[in-house]
Parts: structure tokens; C-alpha cells; sequence
RNA sequence: UGGCCUAUGGUGUAACUGGCAACACGUCUGGUUUUGGUCCAGAAGAGUCUAGGUUCGAGCCCUAGUAGGCCAACCA
């Protein structure tokens, strides 16, 4: 692949660096880290895409590594689970590592830090060491603890890993600088006691490691090259790295590569919240039907609702990595999903909000095949046969008795073609008690070649097959769901998020497949749900298809909050031209690097726009920044013009031209001599 | 009464110190179309947070300010 058009990341960008510095490439690995307490979610795969996605360009590899130092709060399920979404995701690691591997190396090394007086055990409250600590803004002070002997601490240790005493008693702490303004250097804990069974390790250990302390010296153990991570663990890197430095000097002859750790903004989505704890609650609080409950931002909630890997790794391709802070727009994971399925997805009909229709000229009891393209993107894709009868569903919404020329569906009087059939008429309609339109009464021509303007799907009423249809909403009605911290992100649970339909399908729909996906034409994407059965097929929406006359008549009513957006110009700038000055300055903008052809040019119509302006227009921008030079030559040659027309020279003329004459920029001298 | 990080169109990301600040999503206009989809063509939208400074030249370097984020779990 030539390297040439695209452009790096910062993080790319720092591999490069080391690489030209001498770093070997066969050194490059990389790790994705997770903790097995809880699903992946949508986040997580901004993680995986960074590190995987390095192992894929540089021919690297990357090792799927559990951290798993919290016996309290990891399961086996989880594991399974993180493993079974990467696969999905397409992505290899070299090997399935876990942090509780190295716990007996991890105990070694702690034993000869304390030999070394870098590391201690404390024996307070983790209350009384939490006062100790400090604030952010203030220093912390010494454990009394802090001086035991290293016979005592190590006596101690071995003791605490024996079991000889009950959780809480005791901890390992690293001993660092109690005054340093990163409280994590405030003599971290390396060890805790806690009797708790271990998905892997059982009952072995009754100490666990910290993360600090177990995560960098895992990524060492490995010889991970770069150890990628989010942004909140930038302050950890000074720890990392003094722990690193440590261990470093116990075992370079067999490890001597020192990771580095870098960080990166993590992914936000608008309108959903990406915390395992708060996804859980969801779950165990029933919002949801669990973790892969298609409206979870988890990967496997998206598998469900019809997301492939492929639009999921194009979306994080998208999102780019940088280190500020973002909101990633649901948009975009929308038209990655559209851009994908498009191409790949089966056309089929289905109503869904039907109403019914009679074809009146057409003979009762006749049915024909009428042949239909499966997809248009696609001519591999091939043909089917669709039934066709006298009567059938359309939507709801494709008929008006009365409308504008703008619809362009059925109306009374009107004609539309019926996809992959013939064009209809309506004539009459019945209606119930209510005045609802129970039944349109169309007549059709086979005469297919004219033109119309509307198009519909449709299905033969005898011929279709029911199907439940799964619509889903943004679970939550609020953009940044968890961004108050006084409010609670339950509260915009959005009470409709599920709407469930029986939908009147095609017959070639009669035995879909779980997981099968589909474009229901003009409706939207849809897949078939794990619930699906042959006796009953269950459709998941995965997205709707772009809908401008949705767009349009949700405009018209008012219903959308349309986005702070810009004008609708273009239409009204014949009749609202835009003011002289606005171009003025637009023109000057650019004018100090523009070549110097252009600027000529610039120049002279400047001038020429110059004529329509009046001083008191002109008179505020004498204020304009020193550094937009550009702005002030543009004033320059319109105060010209209107001192050769008659404008009379004040105070604030005066200044600014002296200012301006006192100017480094050439061409601003040059133009305000003139005056 | 601290430390660290960040600031570029509505959103996200680019820009080897130097070409009129680019690309994608979104928005708008027009065309094609048996999907108001796709596709094609085009447009609007950014003075790169502010104020100074260095430089022939600053989005990029320096200083100060402003705004936002992170840091006080025996979690990761």
C-alpha cells in the first residue's frame, strides 16, 4: 500500500518517530487490555481498531491480554463474551494472555522492591490512609508505617500472602514521595488482601495486585512496544514508568524492551452512554432485554440489530484519533452501516403500516408472477418472482385523498407505479364509521413504460406472510445522557424505544435464516432476529434508509429542532444581496496570501465595492485586530475611497492610518501611505 | 489551592513551519433513477479560543489569559 495519501495520527506518527529512530520493527507489539467485568461496547472498539488495526499496518502482533486482578467483579462469561466480539470483528490476536499469569512473577518482583526499601507494608484503615493522601491541591503525609524494616515488611508480606490475615488488615505499598503532585505517586498500593475465588487462579491467592502495578509490568513481561490506552490514564503514566524503571533493572537481560504508554481521547457517542456500570444497570434493571439487546451500544447489542463488522471497523476508521475530547455524531455509524448494507442487502417488499387496495379491472382470482430485481447495486445478485393480485397492501402513508404536487405517492385521481408491477389509479376510497380509509379503489394499466412520478411497495394480500417487526429509537432522549452530574441518566430513558408491528412481507420471505439482512424497499434495513422461528420470523430494523420527504414534511411541521444550522441562502440571495462590507471583508481575508495575480485582482474590486459603503459601516472594524492584516488593507482601500469622495479626515481616521503606516506588513504600509 | 491534558466549519479528523486551511459525516441546490434509496454534479459553512510576541512568513514556535476535561477506590 503506498503511504502517500494518507495521513497519520499522533499516535502513528510517534511509531514512525521511533521506528526512524532505531526502534527494530520486529520489536512493534501491541496489547488490547480488557478487564472481563462487563461487555464490549461500541467504545472498546476505538481500542481494539487502534491497537489491532497498528498490529494489521505494521505486520505486528497483538495480544489479547485480561486484566484480571478483581476476583470481586470478573467472570468467565465475560471472557467468553469479549472474545467471541473481537473474533466477530474480524480481528486475530497472537495470543489470549491473562494478567493472573503473572501473579507469581509479580509477587517475585514485589518481594525485591521491598529488599530494595521501595516498597512497604502499611497496616491503617484505608480510611486513615486515604487522609494521609491528601487532596489534589494539597500534600499528603507519611504512613507511620512507612519505616518498617525491610525484615519486618518482608516478614509481613510473606505472612499476608499466607493467609495469616483477614482482609484489610494489611497492604504493599510502593514507597514513592508522599508530597508529589500526581496523588498517584503518593505511595500507591501495590497488594491488598481479599479472599475471593478467581475465575482462573481459584484459591491459590489471597493477595491481589493493583492494577498500577500489574498492568505495565504485564505489558513488560510481554515486550509490548506501546501500550495504548484512554486519555484518564494519562496521570498514570508517571507511575508506569517509575515502576517500569524498577523492574527494568531486575530482568533487562531477558526483557530489554521498556514499554511506553501513550493515550488517547476515547470514543463518545451523541444520545448513549458508554459506562459497563451503567450499560449493567440497564440490564439487571430490565430497561433492556440484556447485553446484547439490539439498542445497547454494546458489539454485541449491534451484531443483533443488523451492524456488520465491516461498518463498525469503517466507522472507527472515520472517527479518527486525536486527544480532545469528542462526541461522535450517531450519524455517522448510521451511514456506515447504510454504506455497507447497500451494497450487500437483498431488495424485498413489506408493508407495514398497510391499508389495503382493490384493483377493480383487474380479474378476481387471477395472480401472476411478476419478476423483481434483488439488488440493483449488485448484478450478481440475480431475480425473484413476486406475486401480484387484485388485492394488496400499501402504506398508510403512500395515500392522501388530497395533496400538493410535492407528494408524489397515491392520491385520489392520481397514478403511482407499483415497484417491479403496474401503474394504479385511485378513484374512490371507503371509509369506516371513524372516516378512516378502510379500502382504495385503484384501476391499473399494463402499460408500464409511462412516466410517473411516485413509485410504491407493496405485497398481495393473499400471498403475504406475517412477520413481527422490531422498530427501535435512541434509548435515551437526551444527547449527552450522563453528562449532568446532578442528573440521572434513568431520567431519559426514552419511554418508546421499542415499537413492535406485524409486518406484511413477501412470500420469498417464508424461510429467512437468523441473521439474514434485507433492505425493505423504501423502508429501511432490516435483519432476522435470534428470536426468529419458523413458525414466527422476527425482523429487527437495523436502520432506516435516508428519507428526504421525511426530512421535508417533519420541516414543514416544525417537528424537527433542526441542528443549529446555517442559512438557507443560495435561494434568497437574489432578492437579499449580501452587504458590500460582508464581501469586503471576506476579500480581505485571504488578501495578505493570496499570489500577487489575485490579489490585484482582489484589490480592484475592492474598490469598486467601496462605493456602496458608508463611513459609519466602515468605522467599527478601525478596531480590527493588529494581526488580521489582511482586514485592515481591506479597510485601508475603502477609507480611501471614501476620503476621495469627500469624507472628511477625524480622530479615529487619523489613528488608524497612523497605525497602520506604523505596520510591519508591506502591503498595509503601502496602502495607507497612499492616503 | 496544586498538577496534567486539550482547544481548527454544526460534528469528527487533516495540514512536511510555507500553495486560496483539506477530507469525511451532516446541511442545501441540481441531475439521473421503477426505492423521495443509490449514484453524479455543485454550493454554503472556519479568520484555526483570546491578547501579545518571535519570524520575510505562524493553525503549527514562545508568553499570558480564557474555556473544557482528568486526578483524592484495598476498581480497571
Amino acid at each position: 500500500m503506498s503511504e502517500h495519501t494518507k495521513t497519520l495520527n499522533f499516535i502513528e506518527h510517534i511509531i514512525e518517530e521511533d521506528l526512524a529512530n532505531g526502534l527494530p520493527k520486529e520489536n512493534l507489539r501491541f496489547r488490547f487490555p480488557p478487564e472481563p467485568n462487563g461487555y464490549l461496547h461500541i467504545g472498546h472498539t476505538k481500542a481494539i481498531g487502534i491497537s489491532f488495526g497498528l498490529g494489521e499496518t505494521y505486520n505486528a502482533p497483538v495480544n489479547l491480554r485480561f486484566d484480571d486482578t478483581n476476583p470481586a467483579k470478573e467472570e468467565q462469561e465475560y471472557v467468553d463474551a469479549i472474545k467471541r466480539d473481537i473474533a466477530w470483528l474480524g480481528y486475530q490476536w497472537e495470543n489470549e494472555l491473562y494478567s493472573s499469569d503473572y501473579f507469581q512473577k509479580l509477587f517475585d518482583w514485589a518481594v525485591q522492591m521491598i529488599k530494595d526499601k521501595r516498597a512497604y507494608v502499611d497496616s491503617q484503615s484505608s480510611e486513615a490512609m486515604a487522609e494521609q493522601k491528601g487532596t489534589p491541591t494539597q500534600v499528603g503525609v507519611n504512613s507511620p508505617f512507612r519505616n518498617r524494616s525491610v525484615e519486618e515488611n518482608l516478614d509481613l508480606f510473606l505472612r499476608m500472602k499466607a493467609g495469616e490475615f483477614p482482609a484489610g488488615t494489611h497492604v504493599l505499598r510502593a514507597k514513592i514521595d508522599m508530597e508529589d503532585p500526581n496523588m498517584l505517586m503518593r505511595d500507591p498500593l501495590m497488594y491488598r488482601i481479599l479472599y475471593a475465588h478467581h475465575h482462573r487462579t481459584g484459591d491459590d491467592w489471597c493477595i491481589y495486585p493493583m492494577y498500577d502495578w500489574t498492568h505495565g509490568e504485564s505489558d513488560y513481561i510481554e515486550q509490548i512496544s506501546h501500550s495504548l490506552c484512554s486519555l484518564e490514564f494519562k496521570p498514570h503514566r508517571k507511575l508506569y514508568n517509575w515502576f517500569r524503571d524498577h523492574v527494568y533493572n531486575y530482568d533487562k537481560e531477558n526483557l530489554p524492551l521498556a514499554p511506553k504508554q501513550r493515550e488517547f481521547a476515547r470514543l463518545n457517542l451523541s444520545y448513549t452512554i458508554m459506562s459497563k456500570r451503567k450499560l449493567l444497570r440497564l440490564v439487571e434493571n430490565n430497561i433492556v432485554t440484556g447485553w446484547d439487546d439490539p439498542r445497547m451500544p454494546t458489539i454485541s447489542g449491534l451484531r443483533r440489530r443488523g451492524y456488520t463488522p465491516n461498518s463498525i471497523r469503517k466507522f472507527i476508521e472515520k472517527v479518527g484519533v486525536a486527544k480532545r475530547e469528542n462526541v461522535i455524531d450517531v450519524s455517522l455509524l448510521e451511514f456506515c452501516i447504510r454504506e455497507d448494507l447497500n451494497k450487500t442487502a437483498n431488495r424485498v417488499m413489506a408493508v407495514l403500516n398497510p391499508v389495503k387496495v382493490v384493483i377493480t379491472n383487474y380479474p378476481e382470482g387471477k395472480e401472476e408472477w411478476l419478476d423483481a430485481e434483488n439488488n440493483p447495486e449488485d448484478n450478481m445478485a440475480g431475480h425473484r418472482k413476486v406475486p401480484f393480485s387484485k388485492e394488496i397492501y400499501i402504506e398508510k402513508e403512500d395515500f392522501k385523498e388530497e395533496a400538493s404536487n410535492k407528494f408524489f405517492r397515491l392520491k385520489l385521481g392520481g397514478k403511482v407505479r407499483l415497484k417491479n408491477a403496474y401503474i394504479i389509479k385511485a378513484n374512490t376510497v371507503v371509509k369506516d364509521d371513524a372516516g378512516n380509509v378502510t379500502e382504495i379503489h385503484c384501476t391499473y394499466d399494463t402499460d408500464t413504460s409511462k412516466k410517473v412520478k411516485g413509485t410504491l411497495h407493496w405485497v398481495s394480500i393473499a400471498h403475504a406472510i406475517k412477520a413481527e417487526i422490531r422498530e427501535y429509537d435512541r434509548l435515551f432522549m437526551h444527547e449527552a445522557p450522563d453528562g449532568d452530574k446532578d442528573k440521572d441518566y434513568m431520567d431519559y430513558i426514552n419511554p418508546s424505544s421499542l415499537i413492535i408491528k406485524t409486518g406484511f412481507l413477501e412470500p420469498s420471505l417464508g424461510d429467512v435464516k437468523v441473521g439474514e439482512q434485507y433492505q425493505f424497499q423504501r423502508l429501511g434495513y432490516f435483519n432476522v432476529d435470534n428470536d426468529s422461528t419458523s413458525k414466527k420470523i422476527v425482523f429487527n430494523k437495523t436502520v432506516g434508509l435516508r428519507d428526504n420527504w421525511a426530512k421535508q414534511t417533519r420541516a414543514e411541521h416544525g417537528r424537527s429542532k433542526p441542528k443549529p444550522q446555517q442559512n438557507n441562502n443560495q435561494q434568497k440571495q437574489p432578492q437579499q444581496e449580501r452587504p458590500a462590507l460582508s464581501i469586503i471583508q471576506q476579500l480581505g481575508k485571504k488578501y495578505t496570501n493570496l499570489p500577487e495575480e489575485k490579489r490585484l485582482k482582489s484589490r480592484s474590486e475592492i474598490l469598486k465595492l467601496a462605493e456602496k459603503v458608508t463611513y459609519e459601516e466602515l468605522e467599527p472594524l478601525f478596531g480590527t485586530a493588529a494581526k488580521k492584516a489582511g482586514t485592515r488593507i481591506a479597510v485601508t482601500l475603502v477609507l480611501g475611497v471614501l476620503l476621495n469622495n469627500g469624507q472628511e479626515k477625524n480622530e479615529s481616521i487619523e489613528n488608524f492610518i497612523t497605525k497602520a503606516l506604523e505596520d510591519k506588513n508591506e502591503l498595509l504600509v503601502e496602502e495607507a501611505t497612499k492616503l
